[in-house]
DNA sequence: GTATCTTTGTGATATATATCACACTTTTAT
DNA sequence: ATAAAAGTGTGATATATATCACAAAGATAC
Protein backbone atom coordinates (compact mmCIF):
# COMPACT_ATOMS: atom_id res chain seq x y z
CA UNK A 1 0.00 0.00 0.00
CA UNK A 2 1.63 3.35 -0.90
CA UNK A 3 0.33 6.49 -1.80
CA UNK A 4 -0.58 7.88 -4.67
CA UNK A 5 1.87 10.32 -6.36
CA UNK A 6 -0.34 11.13 -9.87
CA UNK A 7 -2.61 14.12 -7.90
CA UNK A 8 -5.07 13.84 -10.13
CA UNK A 9 -6.09 10.41 -9.76
CA UNK A 10 -9.70 11.18 -7.64
CA UNK A 11 -10.28 13.81 -9.69
CA UNK A 12 -10.60 11.28 -12.62
CA UNK A 13 -12.02 8.77 -10.32
CA UNK A 14 -15.32 7.29 -12.75
CA UNK A 15 -17.07 5.62 -9.05
CA UNK A 16 -16.97 9.00 -6.53
CA UNK A 17 -18.62 8.64 -3.51
CA UNK A 18 -21.74 10.80 -3.65
CA UNK A 19 -19.80 12.61 -0.87
CA UNK A 20 -16.20 12.85 -3.02
CA UNK A 21 -18.45 14.66 -5.67
CA UNK A 22 -19.03 17.23 -3.44
CA UNK A 23 -15.17 18.24 -3.41
CA UNK A 24 -14.06 20.60 -5.78
CA UNK A 25 -10.89 20.12 -7.78
CA UNK A 26 -8.54 21.71 -4.74
CA UNK A 27 -9.61 19.10 -2.56
CA UNK A 28 -9.78 16.21 -4.65
CA UNK A 29 -6.13 16.64 -5.43
CA UNK A 30 -5.78 16.89 -1.44
CA UNK A 31 -7.51 13.76 -1.29
CA UNK A 32 -5.05 11.90 -3.69
CA UNK A 33 -2.20 12.97 -1.86
CA UNK A 34 -4.14 10.95 1.14
CA UNK A 35 -5.60 8.01 -0.44
CA UNK A 36 -3.83 4.91 -1.45
CA UNK A 37 -5.80 2.43 -4.01
CA UNK A 38 -5.21 -1.35 -2.49
CA UNK A 39 -6.43 -4.79 -4.30
CA UNK A 40 -7.85 -7.00 -1.91
CA UNK A 41 -8.22 -11.16 -3.14
CA UNK A 42 -11.28 -13.14 -2.06
CA UNK A 43 -10.89 -13.98 1.36
CA UNK A 44 -8.62 -11.08 2.50
CA UNK A 45 -8.91 -9.42 5.53
CA UNK A 46 -9.64 -5.63 4.65
CA UNK A 47 -10.13 -4.35 8.92
CA UNK A 48 -9.85 -6.35 11.63
CA UNK A 49 -11.84 -6.37 15.02
CA UNK A 50 -9.85 -4.50 17.61
CA UNK A 51 -7.42 -2.97 15.54
CA UNK A 52 -6.41 0.48 15.49
CA UNK A 53 -8.28 2.54 12.33
CA UNK A 54 -6.36 5.44 11.10
CA UNK A 55 -8.59 5.40 7.78
CA UNK A 56 -12.17 5.40 6.08
CA UNK A 57 -11.98 2.88 3.25
CA UNK A 58 -13.95 3.61 0.69
CA UNK A 59 -14.84 0.03 -2.04
CA UNK A 60 -14.85 0.69 -5.60
CA UNK A 61 -15.47 -2.91 -6.37
CA UNK A 62 -16.14 -6.33 -5.02
CA UNK A 63 -17.91 -7.86 -2.17
CA UNK A 64 -17.84 -7.30 1.33
CA UNK A 65 -18.82 -9.11 4.44
CA UNK A 66 -18.62 -7.40 7.87
CA UNK A 67 -18.21 -9.80 10.87
CA UNK A 68 -17.17 -9.63 14.71
CA UNK A 69 -17.17 -11.79 17.70
CA UNK A 70 -20.15 -11.34 19.39
CA UNK A 71 -20.65 -12.00 23.49
CA UNK A 72 -21.34 -15.76 22.29
CA UNK A 73 -19.82 -16.57 19.12
CA UNK A 74 -18.22 -15.35 15.45
CA UNK A 75 -21.67 -13.15 13.73
CA UNK A 76 -21.58 -12.14 10.24
CA UNK A 77 -23.09 -8.67 10.70
CA UNK A 78 -23.52 -7.60 6.56
CA UNK A 79 -22.75 -8.09 3.27
CA UNK A 80 -22.64 -5.74 0.79
CA UNK A 81 -21.70 -4.59 -2.46
CA UNK A 82 -19.41 -1.54 -3.56
CA UNK A 83 -19.74 0.87 -3.62
CA UNK A 84 -19.31 1.53 0.10
CA UNK A 85 -17.76 2.95 2.91
CA UNK A 86 -16.12 0.50 5.30
CA UNK A 87 -15.55 2.03 8.83
CA UNK A 88 -17.46 5.54 9.16
CA UNK A 89 -18.98 5.33 12.30
CA UNK A 90 -15.64 3.67 13.47
CA UNK A 91 -14.00 6.87 12.30
CA UNK A 92 -16.24 9.42 13.46
CA UNK A 93 -16.55 7.63 17.04
CA UNK A 94 -14.11 5.07 18.08
CA UNK A 95 -10.71 4.83 17.49
CA UNK A 96 -10.71 0.39 17.64
CA UNK A 97 -12.74 -1.44 15.02
CA UNK A 98 -15.50 -2.72 16.42
CA UNK A 99 -16.29 -5.42 13.24
CA UNK A 100 -13.63 -6.74 11.18
CA UNK A 101 -14.37 -6.69 7.06
CA UNK A 102 -13.46 -9.57 4.84
CA UNK A 103 -13.16 -9.47 0.54
CA UNK A 104 -15.84 -11.92 -0.37
CA UNK A 105 -14.13 -11.63 -3.77
CA UNK A 106 -11.92 -9.45 -5.77
CA UNK A 107 -12.09 -6.41 -4.26
CA UNK A 108 -10.26 -2.96 -4.94
CA UNK A 109 -10.79 -0.07 -2.13
CA UNK A 110 -9.46 2.93 -1.44
CA UNK A 111 -7.72 3.61 1.99
CA UNK A 112 -8.51 7.53 2.87
CA UNK A 113 -6.47 9.16 5.51
CA UNK A 114 -8.81 9.87 8.47
CA UNK A 115 -7.45 13.12 9.01
CA UNK A 116 -8.37 14.72 5.84
CA UNK A 117 -11.80 12.98 5.74
CA UNK A 118 -12.50 14.77 8.76
CA UNK A 119 -11.12 17.96 7.83
CA UNK A 120 -13.26 17.89 4.47
CA UNK A 121 -16.66 17.41 6.73
CA UNK A 122 -15.69 20.02 8.67
CA UNK A 123 -14.46 22.34 5.92
CA UNK A 124 -17.00 21.36 3.39
CA UNK A 125 -20.93 21.23 4.56
CA UNK A 126 -21.96 19.07 1.45
CA UNK A 127 -19.67 16.54 1.91
CA UNK A 128 -20.56 16.20 5.39
CA UNK A 129 -24.15 16.14 4.20
CA UNK A 130 -23.53 13.30 2.12
CA UNK A 131 -21.86 11.33 5.21
CA UNK A 132 -24.87 11.71 6.52
CA UNK A 133 -27.31 10.62 4.40
CA UNK A 134 -24.85 7.19 4.07
CA UNK A 135 -24.93 6.69 7.69
CA UNK A 136 -28.37 7.47 7.88
CA UNK A 137 -29.32 4.35 5.34
CA UNK A 138 -27.41 2.42 7.09
CA UNK A 139 -29.02 3.23 10.08
CA UNK A 140 -32.72 2.17 9.02
CA UNK A 141 -31.68 -0.80 6.93
CA UNK A 142 -29.50 -2.41 10.36
CA UNK A 143 -32.45 -1.72 11.89
CA UNK A 144 -34.67 -3.93 9.67
CA UNK A 145 -31.82 -6.10 9.48
CA UNK A 146 -31.48 -6.46 13.60
CA UNK A 147 -35.42 -6.76 13.84
CA UNK A 148 -35.77 -9.47 11.28
CA UNK A 149 -32.96 -11.64 13.22
CA UNK A 150 -34.84 -11.00 16.15
CA UNK A 151 -38.54 -11.87 14.94
CA UNK A 152 -38.53 -14.34 11.77
CA UNK A 153 -38.06 -17.68 12.28
CA UNK A 154 -34.84 -19.27 10.84
CA UNK A 155 -37.10 -20.13 7.14
CA UNK A 156 -37.58 -16.49 7.06
CA UNK A 157 -33.85 -15.31 8.41
CA UNK A 158 -32.57 -18.02 5.46
CA UNK A 159 -34.90 -17.18 2.77
CA UNK A 160 -34.04 -13.27 3.53
CA UNK A 161 -30.30 -14.07 2.76
CA UNK A 162 -30.93 -15.96 -0.33
CA UNK A 163 -33.09 -13.02 -1.52
CA UNK A 164 -29.74 -10.53 -0.46
CA UNK A 165 -27.90 -12.98 -2.70
CA UNK A 166 -30.13 -13.03 -5.22
CA UNK A 167 -30.26 -8.94 -4.87
CA UNK A 168 -26.50 -8.48 -4.74
CA UNK A 169 -25.64 -11.02 -7.60
CA UNK A 170 -28.84 -9.19 -9.49
CA UNK A 171 -28.94 -13.21 -10.81
CA UNK A 172 -31.09 -15.60 -10.44
CA UNK A 173 -28.48 -18.31 -10.13
CA UNK A 174 -25.45 -17.62 -7.97
CA UNK A 175 -22.53 -19.49 -6.06
CA UNK A 176 -22.77 -18.79 -2.40
CA UNK A 177 -20.02 -17.18 -1.40
CA UNK A 178 -20.31 -18.38 2.54
CA UNK A 179 -20.04 -21.84 3.87
CA UNK A 180 -22.96 -23.33 5.40
CA UNK A 181 -21.33 -22.39 8.69
CA UNK A 182 -20.67 -18.84 7.65
CA UNK A 183 -24.55 -18.81 6.59
CA UNK A 184 -25.38 -19.87 9.82
CA UNK A 185 -23.36 -17.01 11.55
CA UNK A 186 -25.29 -14.84 8.85
CA UNK A 187 -28.85 -16.29 9.57
CA UNK A 188 -28.47 -16.95 13.20
CA UNK A 189 -28.55 -20.39 13.19
CA UNK A 190 -26.13 -23.57 13.54
CA UNK A 191 -24.70 -24.60 10.37
CA UNK A 192 -26.65 -27.97 10.42
CA UNK A 193 -30.29 -26.42 10.32
CA UNK A 194 -28.84 -24.23 7.34
CA UNK A 195 -28.31 -27.47 5.87
CA UNK A 196 -31.50 -29.09 6.26
CA UNK A 197 -33.19 -25.90 5.33
CA UNK A 198 -31.84 -25.93 2.38
CA UNK A 199 -32.09 -29.16 1.30
CA UNK A 200 -35.69 -28.81 2.18
CA UNK A 201 -35.94 -25.87 0.37
CA UNK A 202 -34.55 -27.39 -2.81
CA UNK A 203 -36.98 -30.66 -2.45
CA UNK A 204 -39.88 -28.21 -2.41
CA UNK A 205 -38.83 -26.83 -5.14
CA UNK A 206 -38.44 -23.59 -4.18
CA UNK A 207 -34.60 -23.17 -4.90
CA UNK A 208 -32.12 -25.53 -6.54
CA UNK A 209 -28.74 -26.46 -4.27
CA UNK A 210 -25.40 -28.32 -5.77
CA UNK A 211 -23.08 -27.09 -3.20
CA UNK A 212 -22.44 -23.37 -3.33
CA UNK A 213 -24.48 -23.15 -6.39
CA UNK A 214 -27.94 -21.55 -5.88
CA UNK A 215 -30.86 -20.98 -8.28
CA UNK A 216 -33.87 -19.18 -6.83
CA UNK A 217 -36.57 -21.21 -9.10
CA UNK A 218 -40.21 -19.74 -7.42
CA UNK A 219 -39.14 -16.00 -5.93
CA UNK A 220 -42.58 -15.88 -5.07
CA UNK A 221 -42.04 -18.76 -3.09
CA UNK A 222 -39.33 -17.16 -1.52
CA UNK A 223 -40.40 -13.63 -0.51
CA UNK A 224 -43.66 -15.31 1.16
CA UNK A 225 -41.35 -17.57 3.24
CA UNK A 226 -39.22 -14.82 4.15
CA UNK A 227 -42.48 -13.05 5.33
CA UNK A 228 -43.86 -15.41 7.00
CA UNK A 229 -41.68 -17.86 7.95
CA UNK B 1 -47.17 23.50 19.38
CA UNK B 2 -46.33 27.38 19.04
CA UNK B 3 -42.74 29.03 17.50
CA UNK B 4 -40.78 30.85 19.63
CA UNK B 5 -41.28 34.28 19.04
CA UNK B 6 -37.95 35.05 21.18
CA UNK B 7 -35.30 34.96 18.81
CA UNK B 8 -32.49 34.85 21.87
CA UNK B 9 -34.26 31.52 22.77
CA UNK B 10 -32.01 29.36 21.32
CA UNK B 11 -28.76 31.03 22.40
CA UNK B 12 -29.96 31.45 25.82
CA UNK B 13 -30.47 27.65 26.19
CA UNK B 14 -28.62 25.99 28.73
CA UNK B 15 -28.92 22.32 27.36
CA UNK B 16 -27.66 22.81 23.44
CA UNK B 17 -26.84 20.14 22.14
CA UNK B 18 -23.01 19.48 20.71
CA UNK B 19 -23.98 20.17 17.50
CA UNK B 20 -26.12 23.44 18.36
CA UNK B 21 -23.15 24.73 20.39
CA UNK B 22 -21.42 24.71 16.51
CA UNK B 23 -23.85 27.66 15.77
CA UNK B 24 -23.10 31.50 15.75
CA UNK B 25 -25.66 33.96 17.19
CA UNK B 26 -26.95 34.63 13.46
CA UNK B 27 -27.33 30.69 12.91
CA UNK B 28 -28.99 30.54 16.48
CA UNK B 29 -31.43 33.00 16.00
CA UNK B 30 -32.50 31.19 12.79
CA UNK B 31 -33.22 27.74 14.92
CA UNK B 32 -35.06 29.83 17.32
CA UNK B 33 -37.36 31.14 14.60
CA UNK B 34 -37.65 27.50 13.51
CA UNK B 35 -37.71 25.82 16.48
CA UNK B 36 -40.81 24.95 19.20
CA UNK B 37 -40.42 23.80 22.45
CA UNK B 38 -43.02 21.45 23.45
CA UNK B 39 -43.38 19.28 26.93
CA UNK B 40 -44.86 15.63 26.79
CA UNK B 41 -46.76 13.62 29.53
CA UNK B 42 -46.11 10.07 30.53
CA UNK B 43 -47.48 7.96 27.69
CA UNK B 44 -47.42 10.40 25.22
CA UNK B 45 -46.55 9.72 21.65
CA UNK B 46 -43.93 11.81 20.44
CA UNK B 47 -43.28 10.69 16.90
CA UNK B 48 -45.44 8.01 15.33
CA UNK B 49 -44.19 4.90 12.93
CA UNK B 50 -45.78 5.67 9.81
CA UNK B 51 -46.03 9.37 9.67
CA UNK B 52 -44.47 11.91 7.04
CA UNK B 53 -41.49 13.54 9.39
CA UNK B 54 -40.73 17.13 9.25
CA UNK B 55 -38.90 17.57 12.57
CA UNK B 56 -35.76 16.68 13.83
CA UNK B 57 -36.49 16.43 17.55
CA UNK B 58 -34.37 17.22 20.56
CA UNK B 59 -34.87 15.85 23.69
CA UNK B 60 -33.78 18.18 26.28
CA UNK B 61 -35.09 16.15 29.17
CA UNK B 62 -36.66 12.83 29.91
CA UNK B 63 -37.18 9.72 29.17
CA UNK B 64 -37.78 8.18 25.80
CA UNK B 65 -38.94 4.85 24.28
CA UNK B 66 -38.02 4.03 20.62
CA UNK B 67 -40.75 1.71 19.47
CA UNK B 68 -41.64 -0.71 15.99
CA UNK B 69 -43.74 -2.74 14.48
CA UNK B 70 -41.83 -5.43 12.78
CA UNK B 71 -42.64 -8.36 10.80
CA UNK B 72 -44.35 -10.17 13.78
CA UNK B 73 -44.63 -7.96 16.38
CA UNK B 74 -44.18 -4.86 18.31
CA UNK B 75 -40.66 -4.15 19.44
CA UNK B 76 -38.79 -1.70 21.65
CA UNK B 77 -35.93 -1.06 20.35
CA UNK B 78 -33.99 1.32 22.71
CA UNK B 79 -35.03 3.52 26.08
CA UNK B 80 -32.42 6.35 26.12
CA UNK B 81 -32.67 9.67 28.63
CA UNK B 82 -32.26 13.34 27.57
CA UNK B 83 -30.39 14.89 25.65
CA UNK B 84 -30.61 12.90 22.82
CA UNK B 85 -32.05 13.89 19.08
CA UNK B 86 -35.28 11.52 18.38
CA UNK B 87 -35.33 11.06 13.83
CA UNK B 88 -31.81 11.95 12.76
CA UNK B 89 -31.66 9.34 10.51
CA UNK B 90 -35.26 9.70 9.28
CA UNK B 91 -34.49 13.47 8.44
CA UNK B 92 -31.74 12.52 6.27
CA UNK B 93 -32.68 9.35 4.48
CA UNK B 94 -36.52 8.45 4.70
CA UNK B 95 -39.60 10.76 4.98
CA UNK B 96 -41.63 8.54 6.33
CA UNK B 97 -41.07 7.66 10.15
CA UNK B 98 -39.66 4.06 10.36
CA UNK B 99 -40.46 4.17 14.47
CA UNK B 100 -42.18 5.51 16.98
CA UNK B 101 -40.87 7.60 20.81
CA UNK B 102 -42.89 7.58 23.36
CA UNK B 103 -42.20 10.04 26.35
CA UNK B 104 -41.74 7.50 29.62
CA UNK B 105 -41.99 10.32 31.80
CA UNK B 106 -42.14 14.08 31.58
CA UNK B 107 -40.37 15.09 28.81
CA UNK B 108 -39.67 18.44 26.83
CA UNK B 109 -38.43 18.45 23.79
CA UNK B 110 -37.84 21.42 20.59
CA UNK B 111 -39.07 20.47 17.03
CA UNK B 112 -36.42 21.65 14.56
CA UNK B 113 -37.87 22.29 11.16
CA UNK B 114 -35.85 19.85 9.04
CA UNK B 115 -35.11 22.91 7.08
CA UNK B 116 -33.55 24.71 9.06
CA UNK B 117 -31.43 21.47 10.16
CA UNK B 118 -30.15 20.87 6.59
CA UNK B 119 -29.23 24.09 6.01
CA UNK B 120 -26.87 24.02 8.69
CA UNK B 121 -25.53 20.95 7.93
CA UNK B 122 -24.57 22.23 4.31
CA UNK B 123 -23.45 25.66 5.83
CA UNK B 124 -21.80 24.63 8.77
CA UNK B 125 -19.33 21.75 8.80
CA UNK B 126 -18.39 22.28 12.86
CA UNK B 127 -22.20 21.61 13.25
CA UNK B 128 -22.24 18.55 10.46
CA UNK B 129 -19.42 16.84 12.31
CA UNK B 130 -21.30 16.96 15.53
CA UNK B 131 -24.45 15.47 13.57
CA UNK B 132 -21.97 12.83 12.60
CA UNK B 133 -20.30 11.75 15.34
CA UNK B 134 -23.80 11.64 17.12
CA UNK B 135 -25.20 9.22 14.15
CA UNK B 136 -21.73 7.05 14.55
CA UNK B 137 -22.02 6.92 18.33
CA UNK B 138 -25.44 5.35 17.90
CA UNK B 139 -24.44 3.35 15.27
CA UNK B 140 -21.99 1.57 17.36
CA UNK B 141 -24.37 0.89 20.60
CA UNK B 142 -27.73 -0.06 18.36
CA UNK B 143 -24.95 -2.80 16.65
CA UNK B 144 -24.40 -4.15 20.04
CA UNK B 145 -27.54 -4.25 21.22
CA UNK B 146 -28.23 -6.06 18.44
CA UNK B 147 -26.18 -8.89 18.75
CA UNK B 148 -26.61 -9.00 22.75
CA UNK B 149 -30.06 -9.87 21.67
CA UNK B 150 -29.35 -12.29 19.19
CA UNK B 151 -26.77 -13.74 21.11
CA UNK B 152 -27.28 -13.50 24.40
CA UNK B 153 -30.10 -15.73 26.34
CA UNK B 154 -33.18 -14.60 27.76
CA UNK B 155 -31.25 -14.21 31.62
CA UNK B 156 -28.61 -12.26 29.79
CA UNK B 157 -30.81 -10.07 27.94
CA UNK B 158 -32.89 -9.23 31.10
CA UNK B 159 -30.11 -8.60 32.87
CA UNK B 160 -28.98 -6.54 30.66
CA UNK B 161 -32.15 -4.29 30.52
CA UNK B 162 -31.91 -3.94 34.23
CA UNK B 163 -28.41 -2.81 34.28
CA UNK B 164 -29.73 -0.25 31.73
CA UNK B 165 -32.38 0.91 33.82
CA UNK B 166 -29.74 1.19 36.29
CA UNK B 167 -27.94 3.17 34.37
CA UNK B 168 -30.61 5.52 33.29
CA UNK B 169 -31.71 6.68 36.34
CA UNK B 170 -28.15 6.18 37.92
CA UNK B 171 -29.48 4.75 41.45
CA UNK B 172 -29.52 0.71 42.13
CA UNK B 173 -33.58 1.49 43.22
CA UNK B 174 -36.20 2.29 40.57
CA UNK B 175 -39.66 2.26 39.02
CA UNK B 176 -39.67 -0.15 35.71
CA UNK B 177 -41.36 2.29 33.59
CA UNK B 178 -42.20 -0.75 31.60
CA UNK B 179 -45.23 -3.20 31.95
CA UNK B 180 -43.72 -6.58 32.08
CA UNK B 181 -45.41 -7.36 28.47
CA UNK B 182 -43.14 -4.07 27.35
CA UNK B 183 -39.96 -5.48 29.20
CA UNK B 184 -40.68 -8.66 26.87
CA UNK B 185 -41.28 -6.67 23.73
CA UNK B 186 -37.76 -4.50 24.54
CA UNK B 187 -35.46 -8.16 25.63
CA UNK B 188 -37.34 -10.44 22.60
CA UNK B 189 -39.23 -12.63 24.82
CA UNK B 190 -42.88 -13.29 26.79
CA UNK B 191 -44.34 -11.33 29.19
CA UNK B 192 -44.45 -15.04 31.02
CA UNK B 193 -41.00 -15.48 30.89
CA UNK B 194 -40.13 -11.66 32.03
CA UNK B 195 -42.74 -12.87 35.31
CA UNK B 196 -40.42 -16.24 35.78
CA UNK B 197 -37.44 -14.51 35.78
CA UNK B 198 -37.83 -11.63 37.38
CA UNK B 199 -38.91 -13.72 40.38
CA UNK B 200 -36.51 -16.15 39.92
CA UNK B 201 -33.78 -13.17 40.20
CA UNK B 202 -35.64 -12.16 43.46
CA UNK B 203 -35.49 -15.67 44.98
CA UNK B 204 -31.96 -15.73 44.35
CA UNK B 205 -31.47 -12.25 46.11
CA UNK B 206 -29.92 -10.53 43.15
CA UNK B 207 -32.85 -8.20 42.81
CA UNK B 208 -35.77 -6.89 44.73
CA UNK B 209 -38.92 -6.82 42.77
CA UNK B 210 -41.78 -5.53 44.51
CA UNK B 211 -44.94 -4.80 41.66
CA UNK B 212 -42.62 -2.11 39.09
CA UNK B 213 -40.17 -1.41 42.09
CA UNK B 214 -37.14 -2.91 41.52
CA UNK B 215 -33.71 -2.86 43.56
CA UNK B 216 -30.48 -3.94 42.40
CA UNK B 217 -29.17 -5.86 45.40
CA UNK B 218 -26.16 -7.89 43.93
CA UNK B 219 -25.25 -6.29 40.86
CA UNK B 220 -22.34 -8.47 40.44
CA UNK B 221 -24.00 -11.35 40.31
CA UNK B 222 -26.65 -9.23 37.40
CA UNK B 223 -23.60 -8.04 35.35
CA UNK B 224 -22.31 -11.75 35.34
CA UNK B 225 -25.75 -13.36 34.50
CA UNK B 226 -25.46 -10.31 31.38
CA UNK B 227 -22.11 -12.15 30.17
CA UNK B 228 -22.80 -15.26 31.04
CA UNK B 229 -26.89 -16.04 30.80
C1' DG C 1 -3.26 -40.30 -6.86
C1' DT C 2 -3.57 -41.34 -2.36
C1' DA C 3 -3.93 -39.66 2.26
C1' DT C 4 -5.51 -36.15 5.33
C1' DC C 5 -8.22 -32.50 6.60
C1' DT C 6 -12.36 -29.80 6.21
C1' DT C 7 -16.99 -29.31 5.09
C1' DT C 8 -21.52 -31.09 4.70
C1' DG C 9 -25.99 -33.87 5.39
C1' DT C 10 -29.08 -36.14 8.37
C1' DG C 11 -31.08 -38.77 12.14
C1' DA C 12 -31.70 -38.86 17.25
C1' DT C 13 -31.97 -36.33 21.25
C1' DA C 14 -31.69 -32.40 24.47
C1' DT C 15 -32.87 -27.77 25.70
C1' DA C 16 -34.64 -23.23 25.73
C1' DT C 17 -38.35 -20.68 24.96
C1' DA C 18 -43.26 -19.96 23.59
C1' DT C 19 -47.85 -20.86 24.36
C1' DC C 20 -51.90 -22.11 26.91
C1' DA C 21 -54.75 -21.99 30.90
C1' DC C 22 -56.29 -19.94 34.80
C1' DA C 23 -56.16 -17.78 39.29
C1' DC C 24 -54.81 -13.67 41.50
C1' DT C 25 -53.70 -8.83 42.01
C1' DT C 26 -53.59 -4.05 40.78
C1' DT C 27 -55.46 -0.18 38.38
C1' DT C 28 -59.17 2.42 36.36
C1' DA C 29 -63.69 4.07 35.87
C1' DT C 30 -68.07 5.20 37.69
C1' DA D 1 -66.89 1.82 47.21
C1' DT D 2 -67.70 -1.33 43.80
C1' DA D 3 -67.37 -3.28 39.38
C1' DA D 4 -64.85 -3.91 35.33
C1' DA D 5 -60.66 -4.04 33.06
C1' DA D 6 -55.97 -4.59 32.65
C1' DG D 7 -51.89 -6.55 34.14
C1' DT D 8 -49.35 -10.35 36.50
C1' DG D 9 -47.59 -15.03 38.35
C1' DT D 10 -47.04 -19.82 37.66
C1' DG D 11 -47.76 -24.63 36.36
C1' DA D 12 -48.34 -27.77 32.33
C1' DT D 13 -47.44 -28.51 27.76
C1' DA D 14 -46.00 -27.68 22.92
C1' DT D 15 -42.60 -26.21 19.70
C1' DA D 16 -38.56 -24.52 17.59
C1' DT D 17 -33.99 -24.75 17.56
C1' DA D 18 -29.45 -26.44 19.28
C1' DT D 19 -26.52 -30.07 20.06
C1' DC D 20 -24.59 -34.58 19.43
C1' DA D 21 -23.05 -38.34 16.63
C1' DC D 22 -21.44 -40.12 12.63
C1' DA D 23 -21.16 -41.09 7.78
C1' DA D 24 -20.37 -39.16 3.27
C1' DA D 25 -18.47 -35.90 0.20
C1' DG D 26 -15.11 -32.32 -1.28
C1' DA D 27 -10.94 -29.94 -0.95
C1' DT D 28 -5.94 -29.74 -0.05
C1' DA D 29 -1.39 -31.38 0.41
C1' DC D 30 2.34 -34.29 -0.52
Amino acid sequence: MTKNIDFDICKRCGIKSMAAKMLDDNELEQLSNSCAEVEFKKGDNIIKQGALSSNVIYVKSGLVKFHLYGPIKEQIIRIDRAPIFIGLPISFNDKINYYSATALEQTRVCFIDIRIFKHFVHQNGDFAFQIIVDLSKNEHSSMNKCINRTQKNINGRIADALLHFHELYNKKEFILPLSRQELGNYTDTSRENVSRILTQLHQDKIIRVSNKKIKIVNEEMLTLISKNG
